[in-house]
DNA sequence: ATAATAGTTGACCGTCTAGTCCACTATGTT
DNA sequence: AACATAGTGGACTAGACGGTCAACTATTAT
């Protein structure tokens, strides 16, 4: 009973896009709820702070994405043409983020986490979380690679975290770039990381 | 004539300090005046906005670090040397801040450009210009080893920029989870990136 | 010594911000 | 129909914020 209302997920996809696009430090409620066409009353009806609302939101759409994740590793893929298809479709995620916003935007764990990491403790641990389940997706492609005989290598965990460095130094460079371009290497670069000696998958 | 004041270079300081261990965003005017102990009307005297200070500030601290990493990438050392030292020499960087500051920071740089590129657009580009510099040394180290054959590697420049997205990938990752030990799979990562077979440089 | 000047100080202003409060409204349930 | 309740609106506060200013002070060249 009582009314229904659909300001909690309006408040989350305003809240992600500022940040996204602009930064979490000057991103004010009162720019969130405009943004919204919420007013303040109604965002501390749902929520308690800025900090709260963003942790939520990232969940919210980590969830989504997972979705898509699952499908591009997915165990009945090839462990190589997971990475390759992972990147590609990094590439594109963020060429259609381009075309909307008029700016390559990154990776939003990194760049949140990297700006609130020293501040925002219940947020980092959040974005933490994500991070460790794109590290499993990493780190099973490679251990499904070495078994397949396609890679040789001995720590995987290791590797896999060594490889997403790569990945998200790329894709904050392309950020502070505003350069797509950047991103073509991610695949070869990724490859060359991981030991392959000569890649013949299709490119982006 | 007229009196004589350390008051910008205390403004300077206090600043880098403040973003670094914390966020551009959150960073007020205020408290850089606070923590340089320097009133707001003498702010206002040296500069016009935090984004002035903030390059400024970028820019001296740049011209000190140039001193270290001319001698760490002199031409007279051997090229995979140089970036074995730049690796250790980053490593224990972040030790001694880690040690001061409780946190490892990671670099500057990357912080800062990835949360304001969107907004401030002449810091970005003091940013983007010390990032180019940062290019060069690793750039010319890699075209020494092609040279040395040490390395095989058919575009330097590009092979230059995907080793700073690593290297900078791994800086983010080690402030973001705050974990020195990250930082140890520097230069093996890097070196497997270039394409360097086996590795028996002195490790950390 | 003193005048010119480089730098300092603190009071001040308007605006933005986080957060509160409560009367009000729409909706599902009975 | 009407009641309980989930959600809304908007006015309000206190403090933080960026920015200004004019009076003041220390230094140094002459």
């Amino acid at each position: 009973m009582g009314r229904v209302s659909d300001a909690k997920v309006k408040l989350m996809d305003a809240v992600l896009e500022l940040i996204w696009t602009g930064s979490y430090g000057t991103t004010t409620i009162d720019h969130i709820c405009d943004k919204a066409g919420v007013k303040k009353g109604s965002f501390y009806y749902f929520f308690d702070s800025k900090a709260q609302l963003a942790a939520e939101a990232l969940d919210a759409s980590w969830q989504d994405r997972r979705v898509e994740l699952d499908q591009i590793f997915s165990a009945i893929v090839p462990p190589l043409e997971r990475l390759q298809k992972y990147c590609e479709f990094n590439y594109r995620v963020q060429g259609e983020i381009k075309a909307q916003y008029g700016r390559v935007l990154g990776c939003p764990q990194v760049s949140l986490g990297c700006e609130v990491c020293t501040q925002e403790d219940a947020l980092q641990k959040k974005i933490q979380s994500i991070m460790d389940y794109k590290h499993k997706y990493i780190e099973s492609a490679i251990r499904d690679a070495n078994a397949a005989g396609l890679l040789n290598v001995s720590d995987p965990a290791k590797m896999a975290r060594m490889a997403m460095a790569y990945l998200q130094g790329l894709m904050t460079q392309a950020r502070i770039q505003n350069n797509l371009e950047t991103l073509r290497e991610m695949a070869p670069g990724l490859f060359s990381l991981l030991g392959v000696k000569e890649t013949e998958t299709t490119t982006v």
